[in-house]
DNA sequence: AGAAGTTTTGAAAGCGCTTACATTTAATGG
DNA sequence: CCATTAAATGTAAGCGCTTTCAAAACTTCT
């Protein structure tokens, strides 16, 4: 019961110094009471965490860091904020953070063009203890520094072809795969395919599930209809704006690959004038939440975006609990969303390629 | 010169005494050198500099925070992700943060009920230089402590009370002004208003706004017009529905003080079978990213998130940079967004009321 | 009661950095 | 050329915590 209230107003913070001294112990006992530690007589214990309620006491996490502890901190990084699949994916993390009691610092590759920044930042730095990666472009250039140092990192819809990292994506190409039947079983054999950058594992996945089910169809692939793209929704808005307006045959459906570029097409293909589904069936890939509410309601496959964040989270916490744990893969299903966006083969047709 | 690839090949990271043994100076000039310090030799400045790059090294965050050092790391409070409020927010403040070379630790808080948890992770841990609080919905309980502290923050489209805090908001009441002022040029009379929660000073001041707007155009404020809401899209759709089931004389608009909640108000007022904007206009505040794709494209009152999320990041640098600046309030202007939401006065509108 | 554990604790050594403070070196002026 | 002042650098003391290491306090068992 020793009251501390002395003469000294200047200290600033409550350390654990001034825990010890309250409760009449050392400060190494006040920290194994705080983390945990199991040989601390019952009666120290509550002696402690009564001190530290009354002081208000709450750790310093740089010095915890500094000491060799928990910062309890994750790095993230993303590409950017501004569009629901990073959103949905980062409440995902977040919800599993916050249940083992981590935070996540915020990394934008945008910001970070090389390796050395973000590498700097999130890695050598001692600040965070792992590392969520939610689609990156480029990893070549920091992966290997994080495997030397045995640094923990889960990537998040993206694959590292050495298949030495842990992965949490979601069935890619069977997910095209069934797509693109579904536009066949509507009638349709002229489709089109906005594809993503084939650096990026699942862009050449979803690509692919698209061939083999043309092919599985017997509808011979057309090179002139695969459109390169990069995800973006500018991008889905100008290829298919130039295809629309290349006027050659023109399909009667158009499989974006992932939603945003969906978006995109759908305004191209609303001001080349045709009307969708009626004209042009559009279907899209990932089924963020703006899927849902553009006019027509978008078909698409559904990525669990939410749940692939959760389970990276998850995913990670536990090598950073067991370091040695070989790299794990975790696929997870899509599955295929029909809303409004895809119609029969269009009967009226002839009359717009008359147009 | 100093060639020391030693036989110690224990040592993980590069530290500072590292540099220093590499460029033959000390720890102190090391450091000093790093932090940009005045009075170094050019030649030592160098000598350093390239020991620096030749070894890799990077400061290690906890040490430095420790010591006394800027962790050049800013706590972001967002009450979630998952939409795109808080998305084009964040991203303004990113920008802002990566040029000053900053990142950002985020804390969602609606895993933070108490203020408890937040005030330690956020604040007294030691980690953060400053806080930025995006929209929160309660500040009472710990915007005191941050005061107490000295603790530098800033509140995005929020206000205290007090006059206290630093804060970035816009044009609430002029912003619902205009919009309602449109509403009744277009010839309603009867606009039901969808507020958020009081607790929140925007909604406040958007539905004060709409009051001031209706009275200068002489259309009495109708209590039963103005509905409880919360800013959530779930909450636009119960209550728009349960007032257009009401069977009492309906509103011509809507004005849902919120984009999310004019979301959930479309679907409801299209499941009761009206049709926008034909038969009933209505019109949102924000001007989220999914404003303009939603069906019909969303009229609104454009807030500059990203701007607003941009201006309080240089604010809250600033703040850093200069502890004893007096608060600062910085009200950024709205702008009435039309797009194809709203219309005139349904001349139908008789044929819909015998339905 | 004394040996042989076990459980509990405290003292002290850092973790890697910043920052007085002290000291050395260079520059200036008479 | 030496005092005087300014510039440049090194020494050392922490920042608040974790974690050996070793000692103290109990138990248990002959």
């Amino acid at each position: 019961m020793v009251d501390d209230n002395s003469s000294s107003n200047k200290r600033r913070t409550v350390t654990i110094a001034d825990v010890a001294n309250a409760s009449g112990t050392s400060g190494a006992t006040v920290s194994r009471v705080l983390s945990g530690y199991e040989f601390v007589k019952e009666s120290t214990r509550n002696r402690v965490m009564e001190a530290v309620k009354r002081l208000g006491y709450v750790a310093n996490l740089p010095a915890r860091s500094l000491a060799g502890g928990r910062s309890r901190i994750i790095g993230l990084l993303v590409p950017n904020l501004d569009n629901g699949y990073v959103g949905t994916i980062a409440q995902g993390i977040d919800q599993a953070l916050a249940s083992a009691n981590y935070d996540p610092i915020l990394y934008t590759s945008h910001r970070h063009p090389g390796k050395e920044t973000f590498y700097a930042n999130a890695i050598a730095n001692g600040l965070t203890e792992g590392l969520l990666l939610v689609a990156p472009q480029v990893l070549t250039t920091y992966l290997d520094s994080l495997r030397e140092r045995n640094f923990p990192y889960v990537l998040i819809d993206q694959t590292d072809a050495t298949e030495n990292s842990n992965v949490v994506e979601s069935t890619n190409r069977q997910g095209a795969y069934e797509a693109t039947q579904y536009l066949v079983k509507l009638g349709h054999t002229r489709i089109a395919f906005i594809r993503g950058a084939l650096t990026v594992q699942s862009a050449k996945d979803r690509l692919q599930g698209f061939k083999d089910a043309l092919e599985d169809c017997g509808i011979p692939v057309c090179e002139d209809l695969i459109l390169e793209g990069n995800y973006q929704q500018q991008n889905g808005y100008e290829t298919t704006k130039t295809l629309l307006q290349s006027g050659e045959s023109l399909p009667t459906a158009i499989f974006a690959s992932n939603d945003l570029s969906a978006f995109g097409a759908m305004d191209a293909v609303r001001e080349c004038g045709f009307s969708i589904p009626e004209d042009i069936s559009i279907i899209g890939f990932d089924d963020v939440p703006q899927s849902s509410m553009v006019y027509p309601k978008l078909t698409t496959v559904r990525q669990p975006l939410e749940l692939m964040g959760k389970v990276a989270a998850r995913m990670l916490l536990e090598r950073i609990g067991c370091p040695n744990l070989p790299p794990q893969r975790n696929t997870l299903d899509t599955q295929l969303i029909i809303r409004d966006s895809c119609g029969p083969y269009p009967a009226q047709r002839d009359r717009i390629e008359q147009a």
